[in-house]
DNA sequence: TTGCAAATACGAAACTCATCGTAGATATTT
DNA sequence: AAATATCTACGATGAGTTTCGTATTTGCAA
């Protein structure tokens, strides 16, 4: 399967992320917070991305149940991969420093990176 | 100026930003190497990349010269800010992370990252 | 200088995405 | 049971992207 969701399909599946399940009204209600959208808006997405084959959903009751069928970090790798390859010439340490440098990241995090970094040491040769 | 490349226009700045400058003809046979498309499509996408202001050209001689009217790491910045907000809740050590494990970075790029760190250890307090 | 090759300009078709209105189906309430 | 609210289904529109064919322009060579 060829994960490659649109930005606003990105949007929806935040919010099915988060919740594990949704219905078309969680997911409207959330993204209208920060955004103006009708409702038949994101019906209509939310049904498309099941004709992809992004969701699945149970359709046993009235109000449809929407849920994810691949994983946040799934989404992750696949943008970081698009993104290595077409901006970064395939260069992970390049993307590193680069999200470091621009995107200050806070003291708490450069030790959780650091702490991570640790595991290769043990296979330096 | 917002900049917001299409996947093909990237594609594109790609070839130019690791020649500097180009004509059509240069984009396009760099791109025939791994991809199908005529080369009037290349042409097309470049006049429309120009007339959106991503890329800036000299007309002065029958074959005209394009250059880049943003560096690769604007872009980069840019991606990674995309990136982060969609799929990486705005965490940038989660970025990091997953980009090194996924995608196993070599032993030099992981000392790049150890070295680019060390400068975060004089401003720890 | 005539003709050919290579470049640009232009326009249109095919496709995808996002948006929303309307219609029809399905509860829920009175 | 009738009215009302809520949901899904469907179709259409408009914007943007990618593609390419054709026409026009430009320079060079025979």
């Amino acid at each position: 399967m060829d994960i490659k969701p649109t930005e606003s399909e990105l949007e929806i599946l935040q919010v099915i992320w988060a919740k594990g399940q949704c219905t078309v009204r969680d997911v409207h209600e959330e993204l209208a917070k920060t955004k103006e959208a009708g409702y038949t808006t994101t019906l209509k997405l939310m049904q498309i991305m099941h004709d992809k084959g992004l969701v699945e959903r149970d359709t046993s009751a009235k109000t449809h149940l929407y849920k994810a069928r691949f994983t946040q970090e799934q989404a992750q790798s696949n943008a970081l991969d698009k993104i290595l390859s077409t901006v970064f010439k395939g260069s992970t340490s390049d993307l590193v420093i680069q999200a470091l440098g621009q995107h200050r990241a806070s003291k708490d995090e450069i030790d959780a990176i650091k702490n991570y970094l640790k595991q290769f040491d043990q296979h330096k040769k």
